[in-house]
DNA sequence: AAATTTCTGATTTACGTACATCAGAAATTT
DNA sequence: AAATTTCTGATGTACGTAAATCAGAAATTT
């Protein structure tokens, strides 16, 4: 069995209460007496047991995700997840909200930080627009002490306490080199396709998609980038127009949403020998790969970013350290074969091998 | 705040006990008042709190992990994960130990089984031996009420109650279908590095790779299939050996251990343009990647297999069902680019990002 | 109607920790 | 030595649930 605070107190010979005091560092102990607990409680390896002591102090932290509403289903998985953790959120002693806040519009964003703020919650996750008055914001919320974390794109490392979501260089060199080496010899120019170049996420990715390409056999042409706003009409339109221009391309790299636009372009082109590269599993990508009109996606596990932010929120809230190798987000690559079957609505699912 | 029992006995107009007895599927409690509590918890979006409910009932399940020894690099790995969940544990209720078995070994599988079952343990996680001696034993366990899970390799699904580990079928469809696109129209046959095909994880890999290089581009050649027995040492002499009397050769598929070998047995041939991909991400492998001597390297991730088995094991153990869909282990692909960097011995780390 | 069985309520203890109160001991100051 | 301050012990309550006991009510049987 593990020791418990009982233990400690008569193998230290005190009372509870002294030893109380030490392990949550109040005062009214002498230092001779902290010593001879503190040897008692290493000597036992006493660890506290958190439910206890959670249920005892039945403190709850109020935590508010921001995020941009609209039908980027990335951004709906998203949000899905963080309702998902809202309903387990109640078990960990934290209560979970979601807001709504228009894509792309600082302003907007702004004022939900500052109504959170008001409210007195405990921390914020936000999508995050790049511009200084939300630096401004997310400043304001943490002299207030709230903890403040950025949500799959980030912005200036110094205004947040921590960054939840991928390394969005490194996702385009690894884009890029899939590419890269799907197309080996072949001949022709790749083209990219993103939301807006507003965006931190989508400038890194193209930053370390062009890289590769410029080192890649000597330079494959990147063609100027095609902006969508992240709307599949858009998006259709731009490539539709794109492959009509350029019969010779090789390969599209689509480093943001709208992909059920690119996928109906490329499927009314009947050009299914393009390579195309795309990033998270959603409903269009994930059909997109199953009938061979995308080669690839990178894709950022959702439901890891929101537990790693309310993690890191938690932490941050009680003035802990946050284990940075531990809050890491992988980059994951599907192809055809490696693709999961969806889970259903229910949750029982399809059987994992015969 | 969340309803508690209290709130239900109020509403229901009964007492705790009775409350508790509906809860806790006790006898002792008329249909029609049972019914009345039913409604009240419905209607009061009751939800048991775990860890007061843990708390209370001081329930523990010693579960057992058999694990092969020997310089398995991905064995080592996944002991250390059970070490790391064996230090959770406790506050899980949940005592885990590990056992050590020679590889390849059933009678010794055997062996401790019985003796994990005779201690009185509530469920064994087990690298199985795919044999029939052990699907008696496996069968003798659960008969005693004993639950069991299979970890990373399987075997007749009817003799256990879950598989912890990935598809390996579709693992080796993965990898012949990067292999396929690596290798593009470029001629040569491709040769297979395994374990043992004794085991099932490497015979489904091989079946899986061996299909798609049949459907690929009319077909590619794979060469007889190397048996390394995850011996680096012989990995290196077999690999050195079919390098030299394949010239040729055009790409190599390592779907067991033993891959420090491989990876010598290249560098010393000068063979940087060999298509390589292998498994698990261990120290060889990874260095392997990043000096560009294996193309792509498929990982299952052993922390989630084990945080799985652990999950599945006391939920068997409490006649719970399983959430088939939520217990699925992905198959990753690591290539250069998206290799994360290790985590150190602190687990304080590198920087995610700038 | 009496006796029996089955259900239900009230109450208590426990799990491991947090936190508050009060009295008394020890150390310090006057 | 007396007065004060600082430390420590003893004790109790709380968190939300589990589980046990015992008494009394309701239903069933005789």
């Amino acid at each position: 069995m593990r020791p418990t605070v009982h233990d400690i107190a008569a193998k230290a010979g005190v009372s509870l209460a002294t030893v109380d005091r030490v392990l949550n560092g109040r005062p009214g102990v002498r230092a001779v007496t902290r010593a001879r607990v503190e040897d008692a409680i290493e000597k036992l390896g006493y660890v506290r047991d958190v439910a206890a002591a959670n249920l005892a102090k039945g403190r709850v932290y109020p935590l508010v995700f921001i995020i941009p509403e609209g039908e980027n289903p990335f951004m709906r998985g998203l949000e899905a997840e963080v309702k998902l953790a809202a309903t387990r959120s109640s078990f960990e002693r934290t209560r979970i909200a979601a807001v709504h806040v228009p894509p792309f519009d600082a302003p907007a964003l702004v004022q939900a930080i500052d109504a959170a703020v008001a409210e007195g919650v405990a921390g914020i996750a936000a999508v995050a627009v790049d511009a200084p008055e939300v630096a401004e914001a997310i400043g304001r919320a943490r002299a207030a002490g709230v903890a403040f974390v950025t949500l799959v794109s980030d912005l200036a490392a110094s205004a947040r306490d921590h960054f939840c979501g991928v390394d969005n260089v490194a996702a385009g060199r690894t884009a890029g080199s899939l590419m890269a080496r799907f197309l080996g010899a072949r001949p022709g120019a790749v083209a990219v396709l993103a939301g807006s170049m507003l965006v931190r996420d989508h400038r890194e990715r193209l930053e370390g998609f062009a890289a590769v390409m410029a080192e890649a056999f000597g330079g494959r042409r990147v063609l100027d980038v095609l902006e969508g706003q992240d709307e599949p009409e858009r998006a259709r339109a731009l490539v539709g127009a794109c492959l009509a221009a350029h019969p010779e391309l090789a390969g599209i790299y689509s480093l943001g949403a709208g992909n059920a636009g690119l996928v109906a372009a490329l499927e009314a082109a009947g050009r299914g020998d393009v390579c195309v590269i795309a990033h998270e599993i959603t409903e269009p990508t994930r059909r997109g790969l199953e009938h061979g009109i995308i080669d690839a996606v990178l894709n950022q596990d959702a439901g890891h970013e929101v537990r790693s932010a309310v993690r890191v929120l938690r932490a941050k809230a009680d003035g802990l350290p946050v284990i940075a190798a531990q809050e890491r987000i992988r980059i994951d690559i599907f192809i055809k074969e490696n693709l999961l079957q969806p889970l259903d609505e229910t949750g029982t699912a399809q059987a994992a091998e015969a």
